[in-house]
DNA sequence: CGTACGTTTGATCTTTCTCAATAATGGTGG
DNA sequence: CCACCATTATTGAGAAAGATCAAACGTACG
């Protein structure tokens, strides 16, 4: 299928799940004009205080949006995975008031901003659709003040590995019982508010604890249930749509241990 | 003047604030329809899980954005201000993902949801407007992330102080020198992740270092430069228009301290 | 005037950080 | 394919920020 290969296929497919496209609006996503490139990681698609002429898709690979304090600490505000649009707010403003960085190796389409900002209101559908991916990424902002300002750092770190598993899976990017955590302990600190040398820690007991396994950075759940008991974790925030905030039927599949 | 005494004057200002209107753009906020309520402190404008129909504009009073954890801990997300509109996510999400509940005793127009959405693409002015307030508030969440994850607890204390008063100063709604913080100490600890002893401790320091003075809940700024510093507190997140990074003309005159 | 709520203070305990060192891993050039 | 280097992961010991527990004190309101 060509689609499939179009590099916008997968945000795409993200619109698609929250708001019912017809033809017209998904060829107009897919007739978008953009510029493909291949990035290192730790290589930046937005810096703090730059203004971003356009807006960036991711591919493949992943990234992170970051903010450094003034004495120097960073802190990951969010993960970006392959589908996603990684500067929608600079679509409507200005200045970027955070950087975004690419974790991995990986790919990103550039989108003119204003042909995408042109079809936010010409075309309603997918105006509805780009609004709301724009709030579920507020949400999960939200929910990550949550985890950083009120959960322990077992809670917190448990947390943000199901979350990441159930995003993926939601896009249908999880293998097996699991997945391969992009990122070093060090930039999990930085996620969850932690130092690497906890993080450390924490990971080990979790494993010890029989709620995670690792191989590498392989991460795999030999009991999601109690996984996300210890780490508070319900879904609804996500609005991943189609769930009820029970688990589809592709989750039970690829997460067993799921009553 | 009429238009200040109507309820939607605040919300028309900020809106104004971030985008040029033309005056039918500026009728068709004032002419939404709208029902006022009254409501005290600790009532819910929004309950998690719901699916709220009209969009609530706070005419005055103050309210927060809320969420618990599991085991009854709670995290603020986000302080409202008079002006505010609390529902703006909830215009296009179906289940709201979190609480707002009141501060203090105050007046609410609610609007409703439809009434909202529509103007959002057949007015574009008022679209972008709308759409640049929801991406500011995702803005400052990110920041708290930052504040929460990787300040401790002068710096997050003093960085809230700072972003409340830039934001009542943005709405003309600082008072001398200073401001009635809205909260008890235990809200302020629910909002930087602390518990309210060391709330009270820290603002005891804080005090003491001469960088705020404190009178029942009245907050003055003695010294808002060090303030700032001591906070890493730069405004530019906020995304407040005409003002370059550095101190509005306002805010020269209010904020007395700023070179 | 008394009760409920918020603030202030002290003493002690935990979690997490810091510093430091060692071990493993992955990638690179020869 | 192998040796080497840089990065990442792991471990230990001690220090510190902040939590917890408990009590006293103020203040506002009915």
């Amino acid at each position: 299928m060509t689609t499939d290969t179009h590099p916008l296929s997968g945000f795409l497919g993200d619109l698609i799940a929250h708001e019912r496209l017809n033809e017209d609006d998904r060829n107009a996503i897919l007739e978008l004009p953009f510029r493909v490139r291949k990035l290192d990681p730790g290589s930046y698609l937005v810096r703090e205080g730059s203004l971003p002429a356009q807006c960036g898709v991711l591919v493949d690979g992943y990234a992170y949006r970051q903010k450094m304090t003034g004495d120097g600490a960073r802190q990951i505000i969010a993960i970006c995975i392959p589908g996603d649009a990684v500067d929608l707010q600079n679509i409507f403003l200005d200045i970027s008031d955070h950087a975004v960085q690419m974790l991995t190796r990986g790919t990103v389409a550039d989108v003119p901003r204003e042909s995408l900002q042109q079809l936010v209101f010409t075309r309603p559908h997918i105006g509805r659709a780009i609004i709301q991916l724009t709030l579920i990424e507020a949400s999960i902002v939200r929910e990550w003040v949550v985890n950083v300002g009120r959960r322990d750092a077992r809670e917190r770190i448990a947390h943000v590995l199901c979350e990441f598993a159930v995003r993926l899976e939601s896009r249908g990017l999880m293998s097996f019982n699991g997945f391969e955590l992009p990122m070093t302990q060090e930039q999990l600190a930085d996620a969850t508010g932690l130092t690497s040398v906890h993080v450390n820690r924490v990971l080990k007991g979790l494993e010890a604890d029989g709620l995670i396994s690792r191989w590498r950075r392989h991460i795999h759940f030999p009991d999601w249930r109690a996984l996300q008991d210890v780490g508070d974790f319900s879904r609804t925030y996500l609005h991943i749509p189609g769930e009820d905030g029970g688990a589809s039927q592709t989750l039970r599949r690829s997460l067993p241990g799921l009553a």
